[in-house]
DNA sequence: AGTACATTGTGAAAAATAACACAGCGTTAC
DNA sequence: GTAACGCTGTGTTATTTTTCACAATGTACT
């Protein structure tokens, strides 16, 4: 069971793990590999490989218990208890993080937002605490944060980034698009709407 | 210069075309390969491959023209003309993308919004006129729109994919955690924002 | 018990992606 | 005019990621 797993495996074992709990909800106790990879648009092979990363072994003709996989992946992918997690930019789409995340996941929840603009302070939006952005110190302090979302207009991006990385963060996800300048082993995943699009457009056009 | 690049070219060109455009914006006239992989956060090679891809030159010792690689990598990318796109599920997620690419994109605009809440229909939300579900094949066809945007809840997604390609979509960009089942040579693009947080949350955690 | 069968786990091959390394060339300095 | 420099374009190599293919294995049926 090796402790590191790569991007591309640990991204799946997260899809994994959702399309786990449905199958859970409608009383599904198990799975075969091939299941598993139509739900998740892989191939089978690529299930059992990445099972391979979380270590979990499967029985030949009964398949994978869906309740225990479940179990096994979250041992693998989260931290030992609940982490906090922190939100910059509380605009049109920050708005629609927060919502979007609000009660959605026990492990990792965002439990401060921060934005310039003194109006928003002290509010609480999506269910989430409304911070200035100079409180973002003791605000990751205190609830020992150190996973951020940034949400903020490019221009700002990199900036407020380096705030947050004093502050502690060590994985960020930055829906700007711009690639973040950031030190070593600070990890920095990129969501970016606009490459999305332009990508299906570019590949439902030329297929 | 192919005409097929891959996705990860694609995905590339299309960030670097928006970092020269904030470099023209600051009167930045040329760059070179390792200013513009700098600024995206890839390696200086793979800018000068992906630049092949385009069929782009740049001159020895002054680098690439920022005016005319933004001209060359639309040539590359877009459509001949201005392409329609429509989103699906005006919830709060829909509602943040809508805003958020109101104006943003003059090849791309979102021209079309649908919802199966009947109360939503032929309000206008982000610069987006909206309509009833049902009308989704009418308003494809009149607008000849082949890309579009899935926010409804994972439960729903597939079935609004189903009616997307029948009404002719070709690209399609999926927020729903699920691995969309489509016909051969319709391209998904996922964009999973649980994931990257847990990602983001995994990797922060494992330097 | 024994046989047939479908599925797993994984070594090995293939494919895709990225990095290396350097020849060639335009520019600049003298 | 020419020499030195630094950057580009690309053949080649390395690395990463995925797929193939099959022996091993647990189950169900007779």
């Amino acid at each position: 069971m090796p402790l590191l797993a790569s991007d591309r495996t640990v991204g799946r074992l997260s899809l994994y793990r959702r399309l786990l709990s449905n199958l859970l909800q409608e009383k599904v106790r198990s799975v075969f590999s091939h299941q598993l990879a139509e739900a998740a648009g892989v191939s089978a092979a690529q299930v059992r490989r990445d099972m391979m990363a979380v270590g979990y072994n499967g029985i030949p003709t009964k398949g994978y218990d869906v309740e225990s996989l479940i179990e096994s992946i979250g041992q693998f992918l989260d931290a030992p208890g609940p982490e906090a997690v922190a939100l910059v930019g509380v605009g049109n789409l920050g708005r629609a993080i927060l919502s979007y995340f609000d009660g959605r996941s026990p492990n990792l929840k965002i439990v401060a937002a921060f934005d310039n603009d003194p109006g928003k302070a002290d509010h609480v939006i999506g269910g989430c605490r409304c911070y200035a952005a100079r409180q973002i110190p003791e605000v990751f302090a205190e609830n020992g944060i150190t996973t951020a979302i940034i949400t903020v207009p490019a221009d700002q991006a990199q900036e407020v980034c380096d705030l947050l990385v004093d502050a502690g963060a060590k994985g960020i996800v930055n829906f700007a698009p711009v690639g973040l300048r950031v030190p070593a082993h600070i990890h920095v995943e990129n969501v970016d709407m606009t490459t999305s699009l332009e990508k299906a457009a570019y590949f439902g056009r030329r297929p």
